[in-house]
DNA sequence: AGGTTTGTTCGATTATTTTTGAACAAGTAG
DNA sequence: CTACTTGTTCAAAAATAATCGAACAAACCT
């Protein structure tokens, strides 16, 4: 017990990590998202829950919290291993699959409760009317931009389908 | 001296502020940056540096800073106002240098970083055949994506500037 | 020049996020 | 049932990021 003597990283799998890593950080998530997915990445097998721990050199914690949001965000897939019982995992690698998740995670809520806070500003605009009306464009200007980006979500998804 | 009895926010104001600190949450940018936009967006005279300070009660530290990044993103315009030898700001309100400058400082330049570093992961692959292929397709996976973000984010400023 | 206003810089402080690790379930095998 | 394996949870520690504020610089005015 303790400490196994795990199968270092070859260079490639180095190499990709410290890609992902920084891809990651360019949508500022932590540093532990980008080593696992990139080690997935970069692995022809299914990697199970401790080949990431003593791999990575990452806490149980870490692995575990970080494969939950990775799942969740459906950019990593449990996949079953014949003959063990071990969880093991896979990188997601359709780019409609992971940019879409992270669209859905990130952005869409966000999106989704735009008109709501958009009206409750129209609720508190002034009694001037010159103020009224310049608070009015503003109005107008952010439910444009709104009907932008719910536009071009959708669309962007699917271009990234034909990928 | 101290504490000046600034004109408190209007009710107009306390809301957009409130919208665009959850915008640029989703961004991951800090809450004193929405703040200074959200005000700037909902007011309609440009306002000066220490308006920002007494009616948003940030530190001068945290608005210069604040201003900086913004102005830097091309978020924020500095602005004349006669009469007075102070800086004035305005919240620009293109989408289209909006977007753009964020895209610019935050995103593309690791998208020009990205064909060096997918470069560099060819270097190191493995001289075994199996795994060689398997490799060749992650790479050609990643330049595929990269050529995909490099296409479509010029597409998306485009449209954005339709707005 | 001396005093004032305006804004920046940057080390210190505070807050937030990330990571750890040990205790705990849930399952499995003997 | 007991012992072991596998993975989760969550409080605490560590690391990182954001904010503050006092000292400083620059520009202006008289």
């Amino acid at each position: 017990m303790s400490s196994a003597p795990s199968k270092p990283l070859t260079p490639f799998q180095r190499e990709s990590i410290d890609l992902f890593v920084g891809a990651f950080a360019v949508l500022s998530l932590p540093r532990s998202l980008g080593e696992i997915y990139g080690l997935l990445y970069s692995s022809e097998e299914p990697l199970a829950f401790d080949d990431l721990v003593t791999r990575l050199d990452l806490s149980k914690g870490s692995v575990s919290e970080g494969l939950r949001l990775l799942r969740s965000l459906g950019a990593v897939n449990l996949v079953p291993v014949d003959g063990s019982r071990k969880d093991h995992f896979t990188a997601e690698i359709s780019l409609r699959r992971l940019a879409g998740g992270y669209l859905r995670d990130r952005i869409e809520p966000y999106l989704r409760g735009g008109e709501t806070r958009i009206e409750s500003l129209r609720k508190v605009s002034s009694n001037d009317p010159e103020l009224k009306e310049f608070q009015q464009k503003r109005i107008n200007q952010l439910l444009s931009w709104h009907r932008f980006f719910a536009r071009v979500l959708p669309v962007f998804k699917a271009l990234a389908g034909k990928i």
